[in-house]
DNA sequence: AGTGTCATGTAATTTGTTACATGATTGA
DNA sequence: TCAATCATGTAACAAATTACATGACACT
């Protein structure tokens, strides 16, 4: 259900190809919700299907067209909705923590280089939230920039504020579980 | 794969049926790993054949059998390896998140009333977190006595601060979060 | 006799992962 | 002409969700 309402998130930014919607979702810029290419193609023909999104063909030259979707009124309506309504969370399951919880089964050394290894991890995730953060605050991302032209510019701030502050969640988080993974070691030399 | 080594954990504090791990990976229980039934019991089965637990029949009446599993020395060499290999963080996947990034799209009051039930609901979650962590302490869980009794009594202590701390962390995160919301319906408010 | 818990399964569907596959266009 | 990027797909599989299904036993 999700990845549907996140590409419509996306889409009323700005209407996309299939493939910029896999770069954004892809890797690095998709920081909030991640899916590979194989689902992105299926789910856009689905959402068309619905009536929730619709496909314009370009040309990119001669031979090559690509298909830019937007939402419509209907998708529009049904992402409201979707976003009005508060869901239950979703079931936990962070592996992370299945392999936190044994750490005392294993040696002391060996539970200390995956903590390592995360406590590394999370702070890179930290450091490009609070970075992303900070870009839109200053309306630096071309997205922000272009989802902005469809708004009244007396809200321009409150939405960079809004947009900023689901990152800086985001980095809160990680720093937290950065400052526990370091608790943690210190138990585990105990 | 994680459920398996989820499963393989807690087997290893004891030997259970397929029943009591529906129980223990089910709703409250499961705060680190959910799964239902329907997923459990042909793990099991797949996990028997792999050769890293072993199940036991036992009579529980004259008609009614349960099968007790048991962690093998093989599935026990499985655990401890994943156990001491960093793994590369699961793929972003957090609906609520997809939410809150576009609030602002929204009334402000529809996204006050899905932060406040997603504050109630990390608020529970933090306590109950703190609760178990303290249950974990004072060594009052069923299964960590259970654990205890196959491990070197000077550990005890170790032990029970390691497995508390991962609630401890789970319970700092959802704080976090708590307070994160809090300052997002400041910022819907403006 | 009936309710609740113990105990174990299957079937259908959706969601997500990994890998393979093809061709066009752009710019060095 | 070669590499990088643009553009779109498929196939096979694994993981997870929802729903259905059955029967034994314990206690009141």
């Amino acid at each position: 259900m999700s990845l549907q309402h996140a590409l419509l998130g996306v889409l009323e930014a700005r209407p996309m190809s299939g493939y910029d919607l896999v770069r954004f979702f892809d890797g690095s810029t998709g920081w909030i919700w991640a899916a590979p290419q194989s689902q992105i193609y299926p789910m856009l023909r689905r959402m068309e299907q619905a009536g929730l999104i619709a496909g314009d063909e370009e040309a990119r030259g001669p031979r090559l067209t690509r298909t830019v979707y937007s939402v419509t009124e209907k998708g529009h309506r049904e992402l409201a909705v979707w976003l009005g309504t508060a869901h239950d969370a979703a079931p936990p399951r962070d592996p992370f923590m299945v392999q936190a919880l044994n750490f005392d089964t294993i040696p002391a050394e060996e539970a200390m280089k995956v903590l390592d290894a995360f406590i590394a991890e999370q702070e890179k995730a930290a450091a490009e939230a609070e970075a992303h953060r900070d870009r839109l605050l200053r309306k630096e991302t071309a997205l922000l920039r272009e989802r902005l032209t469809r708004r009244d510019p007396a809200e321009h701030d409150r939405i960079a504020r809004l947009k900023a502050h689901v990152f800086d969640g985001i980095a809160a988080v990680a720093r937290v579980r950065v400052e526990w993974a370091r608790e943690g070691q210190r138990l585990l030399g105990e």
